[in-house]
DNA sequence: ACAATTTGGAACCAATCGGTACAATACACG
DNA sequence: CGTGTATTGTACCGATTGGTTCCAAATTGT
């Protein structure tokens, strides 16, 4: 019937995430984002409305990547220590870092921008990161060390280890030294210990 | 010999403060500036330069403000107990919330925003966080709980603590539940007992 | 009074911003 | 093979960006 899309729609928004992610909302311009998607802005236009509408669904597929596979981690039941699966959480963002990777969290990094004015993307950042939250309490559910804790002691520790989590990914990208990083990462290892 | 300044550079400096603290370095126009601060063009150039070198004196003017009563905080020794008046500090941020205060922390904001592929910037950032990090340390030595540590777990746990602050200041610019934040301050409370 | 300087303000700049209009293009189906 | 249709590329849009320049008015010390 009609011409059809030369593009991938999934990979045109991971492409995009990279973007997005390196130079945050507001600092990724249409000619960087349609560099990095490899299209042209009618095509963009056509197929994602608008920058925000894109960067929404960028933060979607962020979700389901990014955050899932963190929040599957946290499930993984194969580990059965709960503390050990959120350590292991804590130093591969540790060695996200020491590989080169510096971008720190998109989210914790939309979270930080002025782009939290925007109560679309308020709304999508903050599921994400409750989503993070919730997976770590569920890691803390299955660790014995903190079985004898209250529902609601746990609860109010995975809030603290979420404002960890955060703070250590933009400590990341603020290009703190690694070394200040990797004691963080082992003090939050004693401290569950 | 000439006509003064008839304004305070100190005075122009704070008010930039205030804008660039709630709309963060590359959200805040010219025109925001100019307002915010009650000056024309003109006189902005000719005093500050430009748009960055305003932010960096902005940036070292946060510092010997709200980073320095922290760290004073961190250092009242009319609090014999260093833990605190590291937890004074927590609370703070959470009251900061309390009272409608969402802007979070500035150098905070900052080291999320793509303002830091500037070096500049970085390295001013960076420096008012260690600043931070020292003071808390400060206060953990002047803590009868940590003393028997080592002085390499003692500064380690003060690396945490810092990102536990820089997440925290995040999450109340996002806008997470108010509850979220009294959990996360109270369990370094209960970590730190 | 005079010289020095800063003031507010407007005009102006090139560059870039996000976004749109539209003609050329390339495909799927009858 | 055509023809309809959605996609594509590009030229273009007005608005805004940070930054400059000019100038008359104002305010000081000498």
């Amino acid at each position: 019937m009609a011409r059809p899309r030369s593009f991938d729609t999934d990979q045109a928004i991971s492409n995009a995430m990279q973007v997005f992610w390196t130079h945050g909302y507001e600092g990724a311009s249409l000619p960087d984002l349609l560099d990095g998607m490899g299209l042209t802005r009618g095509s963009l236009y056509k197929a994602f409305t608008d920058k925000k509408t894109l960067f929404l669904k960028v933060l979607d597929h962020y979700e389901g990547a990014a955050v899932q596979a963190a929040v599957s981690l946290l499930n993984d039941t194969s580990i059965s220590d709960g503390t050990e699966r959120i350590m292991k959480l804590f130093t591969s963002s540790y060695l996200a870092v020491t590989d080169g990777d510096r971008r720190g969290c998109l989210l914790c990094t939309a979270a930080a921008g002025p782009s939290m004015y925007d109560d679309e993307i308020t709304a999508v950042v903050s599921r994400g990161l409750n989503t993070m939250r919730d997976g770590i309490e569920v890691a803390l559910e299955a660790s014995p060390k903190h079985a004898d804790m209250s529902k609601a002691e746990r609860h109010a520790l995975a809030d603290m280890l979420t404002a960890q989590y955060i703070g250590l990914r933009t400590m990341a990208r603020a290009r703190i030294d690694i070394e200040t990083l990797r004691n963080a990462v082992r003090s939050v290892g004693v401290m569950l210990a």
